[in-house]
DNA sequence: TGCCCCCTGCAG
DNA sequence: CTGCAGGGGGCA
């Protein structure tokens, strides 16, 4: 499910949400959703919240911080002590009870997605973490920086360029056909092809898809929810996404569905070059 | 550097 | 019923 707004949005959540509460109990409902040992994180407070690219970081008081990537499908919900819920459901794989008697869901009907436990000092070990690339909202994503990025890889196209984890960290189906029309460029050019003005256009848009992505608590296609289990508003702004066959914001001509990258790709013949 | 695959559920 | 879905690891 969530791109990099979606698991922001999920981050900030947490930030007001899950720090200082104390795990006293770690339930796992499927096994392969859980990785490592549960009872390594039971006693330890929350800290901090981190987010590199789609991957949600816990900190915590003790050895370990709690990694949880929420793939297509994961949802990561909050529920206060006495608070009314459905949870957990059979989507429900994991569940973190806190002192305060708070709970934390994890949810994952397609179940791609994890919790880990992974020693905090080690964490430039994790193999995403030891191969994701840059941060495109720092400001160390600069247009030079991402010029020279580009440099290196010629001959891809650009959608697979957008959506490799290990280039830019973040980008997912949603926010690159949205960065790639509002950029005027078609998604299966190749690399080489894009003059500087192009891709100077691009590493705008990049940026100004994902600041309004997490402006608007990110997207809900199917699943998605934040950390108290709202919905986000950006896909009835999209310009493109989910919009195959419907007609352009911008000219008006029908919006093209096909693949491209292995994925469902969505653009306007006539604005994107 | 592209495909197949991991799964479940829902639209067409 | 088939095909498709916000991801990404592992394989030629």
């Amino acid at each position: 499910m969530p791109e990099l707004p979606e698991v922001e949005t999920i981050r900030r959540g947490a930030v007001h949400s899950l720090i200082g509460q104390k795990i006293v109990l770690v339930s796992i409902l499927l096994h392969k959703s859980f990785i490592g040992d549960p009872r390594a994180v039971e006693g330890c407070v929350i800290t901090n919240v981190g987010r590199r690219g789609k991957l949600l970081i816990l900190h915590t008081s003790g050895v370990n911080s709690i990694l949880i990537h929420l793939k297509m499908t994961g949802q990561l919900i909050s529920v206060r002590k006495g608070q009314m819920t459905k949870l957990p459901d059979k989507s429900t794989k994991v569940i973190f009870a806190f002192e305060s008697e708070d709970k934390l869901f994890f949810n994952d009907y397609r179940t791609f997605g994890y919790v880990q436990v992974f020693e905090s000092a080690n964490l430039s070990e994790h193999p995403f973490l030891k191969k994701v690339g840059i941060e495109p909202l720092d400001s160390s994503f600069t247009f030079e920086f991402f010029e020279k990025l580009v440099l290196r890889f010629n001959k891809m196209n650009v959608k697979s360029f957008l959506l490799d984890q290990t280039k830019i960290a973040g980008l997912g189906n949603i926010y690159t056909d949205e960065a790639l029309f509002y950029a005027h460029i078609l998604p299966m050019r190749q690399i080489g092809s894009l003059d500087t003005i192009e891709l100077k256009d691009l590493y705008l848009n990049i940026k100004e898809v994902l600041n309004k992505g997490v402006n608007l608590g990110g997207s809900s296609k199917t699943s998605y929810v934040n950390l108290h289990g709202e919905k986000g508003r950006f896909l009835s702004q999209a310009a493109v996404y989910g919009r195959g066959g419907m007609s352009c914001i911008v000219c008006g001509q029908p919006i093209q569905k096909s693949k491209c990258a292995g994925r469902g790709t969505h653009y306007c013949v006539h604005c994107q070059k």
